[in-house]
DNA sequence: CGCCTTTTTGACATGGATCAATTGTTGTGG
DNA sequence: CCACAACAATTGATCCATGTCAAAAAGGCG
């Protein structure tokens, strides 16, 4: 759709493992210092500018990879124009089913992203060979499944003012998280998708998260310094507007 | 919610793995007969009635296992009633991930259901010796993320009728697989929810639902035979119901 | 047969989608 | 630096799919 397309990915230079910064989250934790070479020897870094797609749904899928800097993904688009986010890919997270040859969904990136990527046969190869590594898959791809339900419980029963508190709490922890700061107290973070990326995460029109954050501008709720980033006085208030039950058990 | 979940499980006669039903289809799919007499070792047979609750949301988990029989679902409530499943377990789906100490979700039986569970120190040894079940645990988690992803975009972009007709087709399909035949000539398969669990799986109201079904009785597209089972005359229509765009690729 | 649960059907309300117009933002060339 | 074009966000008016409330059928079972 985008012209843009067509523009290259840039190649990256390369860092060595140890280097990496998000050595320690992502599938090569716990390698040992031979299956990083190995894993040095068939890497490549990309980096992606906003709004191009990396891996377009139904291609055939040559690399795997981890995500290590931006924010890409996972949506499938239909002829119609509707598209849906199924996944987000942040730094640490890793790209690309060993199991399907081609990729079942489209992966973009939403912000500028770097990845690491691997040659599909060559990394299925250190895989057979490495079961610190299929263990290390196997978590990650347990991780993705419990993100992947929460996401749903938002998709199937939020209403669209829980949605968008929902996305906001989500940027807010991730940004926290980021910078080392509690989200107790005043909150000052950056949003980095537009709004059409916002709808199609949350399942919602572009309209209606405009609609919804006005509102919450409205009420007090959040406050809008440069339309880049969002001040939030009091967190609690907002993760009220969630929906979610804070204290996990109940009895009804 | 239901008193009747303090009615107990019952204990089942025990089966050899060599003579189980779903052995070909399940994590247990080539092991060897070592592995397979250490997992009969460990095993046992459970069988729950519809509406029980298998494990509580927040709950240590004590078993991990495989759906022999009958429909459990993964799910959450919320307090004022609300209920979102985001997983269906089916016969030879595999329940309980092992990293996590407390389930996420409920586990209830949908359908009366058997389970062939193993205790989760036993079976957690059992994968640490045996790469090969490790590898099939990974196949089985990415599946499930697929299948997961599946729903994600039912859930967030499709109407009422395009849900009901994804969960027929998802149906008749496992009905077809399970017992060998192709969905392509006259289906005729059970339907082992009642509507409130397809309400619940597909994030509509059981009048929606009912309404959906009726409309498709209408118009053709399904039968009725009693009321626990559906026939459908053509697959192709019903599919073309569904919204999924069959033709991957292709240009705007 | 009568009680209870599940399903269907109807009438109505409403949240969010859709269509359309306005305003705000960013980048570009003169 | 301004003017203008392209894009992004907001706001308003309206429509419709689905939720809600209520009642009638249809099964199940003692």
């Amino acid at each position: 759709m985008k012209h843009s397309s067509w523009i290259y990915s840039s190649l990256t230079p390369h860092i060595r493992c140890i280097d990496c910064p998000v050595r320690e989250h992502t599938i090569c934790a716990n390698c040992g210092s031979s299956e990083l070479e190995k894993l040095d020897a068939i890497k490549t870094y990309k980096t992606f500018q906003a709004g191009q797609t990396i891996v377009r749904a139904g291609d055939k899928v040559e690399f795997v990879g981890s995500v290590t800097r931006g924010v890409a993904a996972l949506s499938r688009n239909l002829i119609d124009g509707r598209c849906q986010m199924v996944g987000l890919l942040l730094p640490s997270d890793f790209i690309g089913g060993l199991k399907q040859e081609e990729s079942p969904f489209d992966v973009e990136a939403v912000s500028e992203v770097t990845i690491c990527q691997f040659q599909k046969p060559q990394f299925e190869a250190l895989v057979l060979s490495s079961p610190a590594l299929e263990h290390r898959l196997l978590e990650a791809a347990l991780d993705e499944l419990d993100a992947a339900r929460e996401w749903m419980l938002l998709l199937g029963l939020k209403t669209a003012r829980e949605k968008v508190s929902s996305l906001l709490v989500m940027l807010a922890q991730h940004d926290a998280a980021q910078n080392g700061h509690s989200p107790a107290d005043g909150l000052f973070f950056p949003v980095l998708l537009k709004r059409e990326s916002m709808a199609d995460y949350l399942g919602l029109t572009i309209e209606t998260v405009s609609r919804q954050i006005s509102a919450f501008k409205k009420d007090g709720i959040i406050v809008l310094g440069d339309s880049q980033h969002v001040c939030v006085p009091d967190f609690e208030i907002l993760l009220a507007e969630t929906g979610d039950d804070s204290d996990g058990g109940m009895i009804s």
